[in-house]
DNA sequence: CTTGCTGCAAACAGTTTGCAGAACT
DNA sequence: AGTTCTGCAAACTGTTTGCAGCAAG
């Protein structure tokens, strides 16, 4: 599936006649091989350790590339750092966020995403995204 | 219930011992004076036009005092600007954000709280706050 | 008089941008 | 060769902070 996000990549690059750079690649690879919810500074260190000498600026404008190839989402948490989380085709996950560790636990809920169509259809609104964010504590850090 | 916020607010004001100043009388009325999720941009302006040579600092400060108070509550959303809500006592809404004209829409839904609170236990959670945010094209912006 | 509050400007963090040179095709 | 991409550094934006002077109690 790694190997299907780089072709979906490619396409998408080839389509838009973007050129293919060792950075891209880099970027690309690193960012597949993170966890989820990945900050821009994370990213930027691994990065480095594997092409030293790539600027942030080149992470910022590739990560953008990755959101526009729907390959990425950016996701703001409370902390003033965007960071990138991947996308599975179709589905679709909403966050837990501990206060106390930063940890990120997903979730999904139909029953959720369907009372948000039938609230957005109640006020005449077409829905093309949204995020639910939960805050709190973690059952580890609760006790 | 102007009056009840502004008593709320020097209740709380005289409990941790902070002095009445001109200029946090000033910020309280201008808040209290506006719409939903104002920008710290927008109420610094209104601020500046009623007190003028008021800092931005202060606004910023006052505002942090006044969700401490209780009275205000932070709304971030996707457009790297800080909002404050007016806080109702007791009641909790998400909002539909228009991506067209940026209009909010509010709305309360029950039954998403409470799944979300079912969503929290199953997860040993506690949840402490939360957001949902709907972005997408209000009625207006759709046609 | 004492202490907290304010305004200013400088500092900050995260992100974006302009540009000369490097690298794809 | 032509053009896109990159790295650097500077610019920007929104927000925070240090500090000297002001003002409330």
């Amino acid at each position: 599936m790694i190997q299907d996000k780089k072709n979906a990549f490619n396409k998408f690059a080839a389509g838009k006649g973007l050129r293919s750079t060792r950075q891209r690649d880099c970027i690309l690879n690193v960012f597949l091989s993170t966890h989820q919810h990945v900050s821009v500074e994370e990213l930027y260190l691994k990065v480095k350790a594997c092409c030293p000498g790539v600027g942030q600026a080149t992470v910022y404008r590739t990560l953008k590339l990755f959101v526009e190839a729907g390959l990425a989402r950016e996701v703001l948490l409370h902390d003033g750092q965007t960071r990138y989380e991947h996308v599975q085709a179709g589905e679709h996950h909403d966050h837990l966020v501990c206060t106390g560790c930063n940890a990120i636990i997903e979730f999904e809920n139909e029953t959720i995403e369907k009372l948000q169509d039938q609230i957005a259809e109640r006020h005449g609104f077409m829905i093309r995204s949204h995020k639910l964010e939960i805050y709190g504590l973690c059952a580890d850090c609760r006790s």
